[in-house]
DNA sequence: CATGAATGAGTCTTCATTCAT
DNA sequence: AATGAATGAAGACTCATTCAT
């Protein structure tokens, strides 16, 4: 009976990965312990490094399965999107409010990789790889507004994609250290409102 | 002569501060050892606990020395400016240019604070101080503009600031991080131009 | 069919011994793990405990029944010697010669069991048991030889039966040890040489 | 006073070596934990990385100081013989007498090293080094005994030179497992009796 | 009987902090 | 004041052994 086995171990993994988790955005990376993280799993640390080599790989793989796929989930989230301005829209809206409230932890998350960031090589890669996947996908909707002739044909979309980029992460951040008086909705609008008004046309 | 001397311990603890922040800039706060800190400033251990009282005070030290004081920065060195909208330019340049070019590191330790904010309260609250100093001086200077007629009267200039401020942000940590691709330059003069577009009047 | 099953169980036994010896000849006791045995003899952990009682035990039986069969198989090899010259001669050609050439491991098993002698006494006194084997089988030789009138009447059969064990044994340490320059042809002409000088009347 | 504390130094190093000596003698290098060694050297653990960066640096310390001034030692105390035959009587009892009653735990240290020697390759180096140095300094004494005349020109120098050395680290071997029955003085005379029948002209 | 996942005590090593000199 | 040797608690990781399936 292989596949109750297989659905078992991964049963398993997804545990240890929720636990660690939960851990690292208790206390970071480095200050949690491989003990803590299988405490909270509810197994020994034996059995977790049966899953996993080393500490740092829980973390890789959290940034993989957990933030790597943001692009693609931007991708599926705006398929059925009816045209350029719903398609800037809705990224807008799935950075800014979905992220957090369907994945609320990827938030904190992103703050515990950006701690690792300066550190870790493959942590920062990771990150690189997540931001190149977006910004590729944000240019790509901009370009095509363009060519619709829905967007302003002088625009950056590199330069754009990169900067709503940035501030998406910026948001985040803060956001995710609870900072007092960011609200979500009022910055959503306010970035559609500008980005409205720079990327009409006349 | 206590003058002498009350210069010279100044001089050392500048020299820690110094030292601290190559390394922290280096490795990160938690892999950075007290050890590093005080063979790069030519000190013992034994004397660096004597202007410190743990590790952690250093961090923080450099925290509200060199990352505290953007706020005021930003305040001097826009102070001579000739309206709204040469306010509002300047505070993009020093942001976006001026903060990379005459403090290059304040970048990479912003980076270094946000690694640390997640497992230290006090971090967090000096990052969110600065976020409050900044937006703060950004509101100001937004209704400012409101009120002599420059800009369109039902911008929120709470949210705005906020806005500028995580965008900001981001784009320091990504830079610091070393971002293929992502340039300042254009960066500036879009964000410029989208504020300008949002701003204006009609 | 128990016939079938003990020659079956028989059969994994010596599945487990021999992959055990080759992991111990690779790595030494200490570093061997159960799990390296398991691997390279095709069976589980698990099934390897039915066998084995632990790792020492694996050890323990290796020694008797690959080491502690010195005495045993000098004896067989020389049963049919011709007088005592020509079984003193086949003795140090057995040990200098045939034992390599024919039990190659045996000779770095007998360095893992040096590395364990010091700190597990059942192999250190594995190890005597068979130095009093080889030894009580020399002098039984030497003194047959003294008696037949063919070895110097005068010569002390105990103290050159442990001489050349000793020898015996240090050569076997450095030439599993792949000393350059130790080649097994000429010590064993050497040796032989001098035990004539020594031994012969005048 | 740099001198008081060099000395000072010194003497700590000499001491973690002693007690690293003296547990790796009781339980062999892998089962000596690091704390067993500092206890003894009545250091704390951290001290202890003070003066060796790893377990393995200790051990491999104490071969080249302990083990590896054989030849040396030899060398020296050999210096003054009389002609070859002294000087070869004068090794053998180096050997089989003066190493175990001046440095007593040699023979015991040796034990240890040869059980390193598998799984660790500059330990086993530094044997093959030993082995060398020592065999090297035998042909040398036996050639001078061929030149001179004193000894029969054919013997083979280089093969004679060995086969001692390995005949010492037997009997040392068997020696320091506190083999019964195992006495050095017959030992030491039934050699010298063997190489004076063997090297005597005629 | 066999499997191999799970256990958890035990290892080496690091490092913030103290304190005798 | 300064030094840097010493401390020792804590952490990542291993592996012999067990036991549910």
């Amino acid at each position: 009976m292989p596949k109750v086995t297989e659905t078992h171990k991964e049963q398993r993994r997804q545990a240890i990965l929720n636990a660690a988790e939960q851990v690292f955005l208790g206390k970071g990376y480095q200050l949690a312990t491989v003990d803590d993280i299988a405490v909270r799993s509810g197994l020994s640390v034996g059995a977790l490094y049966r899953y996993f080599s080393s500490k740092s790989e829980i973390m890789l793989t959290l940034m993989e399965e957990r933030l790597g796929r943001t692009p693609d989930l931007l991708e599926r989230l705006t398929a059925d999107a009816g045209g350029p301005w719903d398609q800037m829209s809705r990224c807008v809206d799935i950075f800014v409010l979905a992220l957090r409230v369907r994945h609320p932890s990827t938030g904190r998350l992103l703050l515990v990789a950006w701690g690792e960031a300066l550190q870790d090589r493959i942590v920062r890669e990771g990150l690189l790889d997540r931001f190149r996947g977006v910004v590729g996908y944000l240019r790509a909707v901009i370009e095509r507004g363009i060519h619709s002739g829905d967007f302003r044909p002088d625009a950056d979309a590199e330069v754009l994609a990169s900067l709503l980029m940035c501030l998406a992460d910026g948001v985040t951040l803060y956001w995710a250290a609870n900072t007092p008086g960011l609200e979500l909705q009022p910055i959503r609008a306010t970035v559609m409102s500008m980005v409205r008004s720079y990327l009409s046309i006349q």
